[in-house]
RNA sequence: GGAGGGGUUCCCGAGUGGCCAAAGGGGGCAGACUGUAAAUCUGUUGCGUCUCGCUUCGAAGGUUCGAAUCCUUCCCCCUCCA
C-alpha cells in the first residue's frame, strides 16, 4: 500500500498551524527518509497530555516511515523557556533531570519504535552543558541579531514585564541544538507548538548559514480545550501518562469527559485511527457523540496503558455510569487498616484519608452539600462512624457525580 | 547607586486601629437541569475537638486592651533616573 505524503498527513490530523517551505518540506517528505525532532523538557519525571501532540506529532511521522528524535531539555530546561511565560523557572538538578529524562524515555516507547535507531532519544545536556562560553559565543552568537530576536513574539511581550539574560539566550540553545542534531543525525525539521515557532525558526536559520543546508520547521495550534482552558490539567492537576500518578481509570475519565466541540480534533491528534472514520465519529450530534467520546478515551488510554488497562477502564466506567452499579476493579483503592481503628472509623477522617477532600472541613462541607454517596446512598449523617466489619467487602465512597474511591479493609 | 510605587487568602483585587477569616470578581467544589457534554441557575470556598478555639494579609521585632491596618529593621518586585 502506498502510504500518504507525510506532510499531509500531518496537516490533515491538524498538526499544521505554521510551516517553513511548505512545498519543499512536502517534496522533501515524499522523497527521503527524513528525521525529524520535538523537545520536551524533562521538568517532572512524566510527560503529561500536554506533550502528547509532540509525541504524536513524532509517531505519526514514524508510522509514515521517517526517523523521529525525542530530545529531552536536559541542559535548556536550566535555563527556562521564556515563551508563554511570566517567571523564571525554577532549576533542577542535574540528578533529578537525568533520572526524569529516563522516566520520560520509558514513556515514549509505547507511542514510538526506539529499536534499531528507528527513532532516537537524545538529551541535549549532553552538548550544552560542556560548552565553553566564548567558544559559543563566537560560534553562534554572533550568527544572531539582538534587534531581530526582539522583534520575536516571544521576546517583545516579555519587554514589558522584564526579561532576564538568561533567558534571553535560550533562543540561541534551542537553535544551537537544531544545529547539533543537524550535524550528528542530519536532522531536517523540527516541530513543536505554536509557541516555538520563534525557536525554531531560529535554529533552522543558523543551520542554514553555518551548514548551507535547508532545514525545516513545522508548528501545531497551541492545544486549548473548547471551554479555553489549558489542555491536560484538570482541578485534581496534571494528567500524567505515568499510571502511579494519573490511574488509567481517571485518564481515561478526563478524554471520556471532553468537551463535544473538542472531539473530532482530538481523534485526529490523539489517535491513529484513519481519519475518515475520524471525520464519521466527529460529525456525530446529540447524544450519540458519546459514542466517539467512548472510542477516544479507549484509544487514547490503549497508547498509553496498554489494551488492557483500557478495557477494563472502560468496563468501569459503564458499570458505573451506565448500568448505575457500583463495584469495579479499575478504581483507586485505599486500603484501611481495620485493627488501626478499634471503636471504627469517622465517615469524615475516611473520605479525608481516600483523599477525595484534602480537609475534614471540606468532608462536612461535601455532606451538608448532598454530595458525598457511600455505596450509591447520600450520607445524610455527618458523624457517622464505619466500624470494622460494617463493610466486609469494603465500600466505595463517590464525591459528587463522577469521582469514585474505593476502600478496602484488612 | 538615587527617587518614587508596591508585596492581602488558589489568582486578580478591595480593605489604612476594633463590626476582618478579610468586599467584589475569576477559578474550584457541590446541588438543580442534562448526554459522564456545554450553557444557565443555586449554594459553598483557611483549619479544628465547630454557637468556641487556632493559624493567615512579604519576614522579624515593637506600640496598643486590640494591628492586614501604626512604628522599626530586613527581604523581594515594579517604574523613572544613572
Amino acid at each position: 500500500m502506498k502510504t500518504m505524503n507525510a506532510f499531509d498527513l500531518l496537516k490533515e490530523r491538524g498538526f499544521f498551524k505554521q510551516v517553513t517551505f511548505e512545498e519543499e518540506l512536502r517534496k522533501t517528505l515524499a522523497e527521503e527518509k527524513v528525521t525529524a525532532y520535538v523537545g520536551f523538557d524533562p521538568t517532572a519525571d512524566s510527560l503529561h497530555v500536554g506533550h502528547l501532540m509532540g509525541i504524536m506529532a513524532l509517531a505519526h511521522l514514524q508510522r509514515a516511515g521517517h526517523r523521529p528524535i525525542a530530545l529531552v531539555g536536559g541542559g535548556t530546561v536550566m535555563i527556562g523557556d521564556p515563551s508563554g511565560r511570566t517567571e523564571l523557572r525554577t532549576m533542577l538538578s542535574k540528578e533529578v533531570i537525568a533520572q526524569n529524562a529516563e522516566a520520560i524515555k520509558a514513556q515514549l516507547t509505547h507511542y514510538m519504535d526506539f529499536s534499531n535507531d528507528r527513532a532516537l532519544l537524545v538529551n541535549n545536556a549532553d552538548w550544552i552543558l560542556p560548552l565553553n562560553y566564548i567558544e559559543f559565543l563566537r560560534e553562534i552568537g554572533s550568527q544572531f541579531s539582538v534587534n531581530r530576536m526582539l522583534t520575536a513574539e516571544c521576546f517583545r511581550s516579555r519587554m514589558e514585564r522584564g526579561l532576564s539574560f538568561i533567558e534571553f539566550n535560550y533562543m540561541l540553545l534551542q537553535a544551537y541544538d537544531f544545529l547539533v542534531l543537524n550535524r550528528k543525525y542530519g536532522c531536517k525539521l523540527q516541530m513543536g507548538g505554536d509557541d516555538q515557532w520563534s525557536n525554531i525558526l531560529a535554529g533552522a536559520d543558523l543551520i542554514r548559514r553555518l551548514e548551507e543546508t535547508t532545514a525545516y520547521g513545522l508548528t501545531w495550534p497551541l492545544l486549548t480545550t473548547a471551554s479555553g482552558k489549558k489542555m491536560g490539567k484538570t482541578e485534581a492537576g496534571s494528567v500524567w501518562l505515568d499510571p502511579k500518578k494519573t490511574t488509567p481509570f481517571d485518564f481515561y475519565q478526563y478524554w471520556r469527559n471532553t468537551h463535544d466541540d473538542d472531539v473530532e480534533r482530538f481523534l485526529g491528534y490523539f489517535t491513529f485511527l484513519p481519519m475518515d472514520e475520524v471525520k464519521r465519529l466527529g460529525a456525530l450530534r446529540g447524544q450519540e457523540i458519546n459514542e466517539a467520546k467512548k472510542i477516544l478515551a479507549y484509544e487514547v488510554t490503549k497508547l498509553a496503558h496498554g489494551e488492557e488497562e483500557a478495557k477494563k477502564a472502560q468496563k468501569t466506567a459503564e458499570a458505573l455510569f451506565e448500568a448505575g452499579k457500583v463495584s469495579a476493579s479499575a478504581l483507586p483503592v485505599t486500603m484501611v487498616t481495620a485493627t488501626d481503628y478499634p471503636e471504627g472509623i469517622p465517615l469524615l477522617d475516611l473520605v479525608v484519608l481516600t483523599g477525595l477532600v484534602p480537609s475534614k472541613k471540606e468532608a462536612r462541607r461535601m455532606i451538608d452539600q448532598r454530595g458525598l454517596y457511600l455505596n450509591d446512598e447520600v450520607v445524610t449523617e455527618v458523624q457517622r462512624v464505619i466500624r470494622p466489619g460494617d463493610y466486609p467487602e469494603g465500600l466505595i465512597l463517590q464525591k459528587g457525580k463522577k469521582i469514585f474511591h474505593k476502600v478496602e479493609f484488612k
